[in-house]
DNA sequence: GCCATTCCCATGATATCCCATATATATCCA
DNA sequence: TGGATATATATGGGATATCATGGGAATGGC
């Protein structure tokens, strides 16, 4: 399954087209076909994005909560209710929703990060905070990853 | 699995460029085409560098915590917003981003110091303390090798 | 008709590829 | 053994392709 790494800032022009960059294209592989899915976050200003697969497992991980429980209900008007499947265009570009960029206090640059089977979309001025945030939250609490049972490695 | 041993300085040409050390070429094998991750190390002021399959395995257990917690997402922001995909030239090289050149406080050289599954990048320099540091914390603390691998990352 | 969206092409900047050279190590043959 | 020739590696420079980005033309809905 795509893997997105790294960070990435590119232009948004005034038809709110941005690339997406080149090497989350390359992770999408085949699946860029399907278009990728973005909706607003919900505990920070900014996108989030999965491709289609991923968006798929979203809803089977959303099966544990009760079918007509009010947590499902919530959760599901605020990632498939409010979600958008976007299309590259022949050079690589998305377009943004209006209400999507505002949300995500969006302006001329859009930054791309890469996180893992997701990748977030951030307003550069807001990303270069929450990274130096998330970096002393690792260092205080000292994250690491955690073990998968007990595989080789 | 690959294993990293030893340690090489070698040359930062005027494009960024570097030769990965031909053992550590050697050690990935076939699993150089798919590149190697490096990112900046939380501890010390270096680069780490995994091969591709490593960081594919990490993007599973990180699926395993909760899709939108806190943690995953501070740890992912962390490691895989900061983290970038290199390939290897035909002769061997890589390219190392701008950001992480400043972040390791790397200038002409860089030296690889194997660790095993993984590798750091340093300046030779900086690189010099670290080295004395760990030896005399191996002595102190009379450090031994568990017997079965788990590791922390 | 008009506006919004999508498609297509042009451009400049940057990164990638390819070849040349230098140096060190290994191999071979007398 | 020793000298000469191959092989591998590191490093530099120039040619080439890729990517981000802008603008205009074609398309479709209202």
């Amino acid at each position: 399954m795509a893997l997105f790494l790294s960070t990435y800032t590119n232009r948004i022009d005034k038809k709110g087209r941005v690339s997406l960059p080149a090497p989350f294209r390359t992770a999408l592989g085949e699946d860029i076909n399907q278009g990728i899915v973005v909706f607003r976050a919900h505990q920070h200003p900014c996108l989030e994005g999965f491709d289609w697969m991923k968006m798929d497992e979203i809803g089977d991980r959303m099966d544990h909560y009760d079918l007509f429980s009010q947590q499902q209900d919530d959760l599901a008007t605020t990632i498939f209710g409010e979600s958008v499947q976007l299309f590259c265009d022949g050079d690589g570009r998305i377009v943004l929703p209006a209400d999507l960029i505002e949300a995500a206090g969006l302006d001329e640059h859009a930054t791309f990060v890469g996180l893992g089977r997701k990748f977030q979309i951030w307003s550069p001025e807001l990303f270069a905070a929450r990274k130096a945030q998330a970096r002393s939250a690792v260092l205080d609490q000292k994250l690491t990853i955690p073990q998968t049972g007990r595989e080789g490695v």
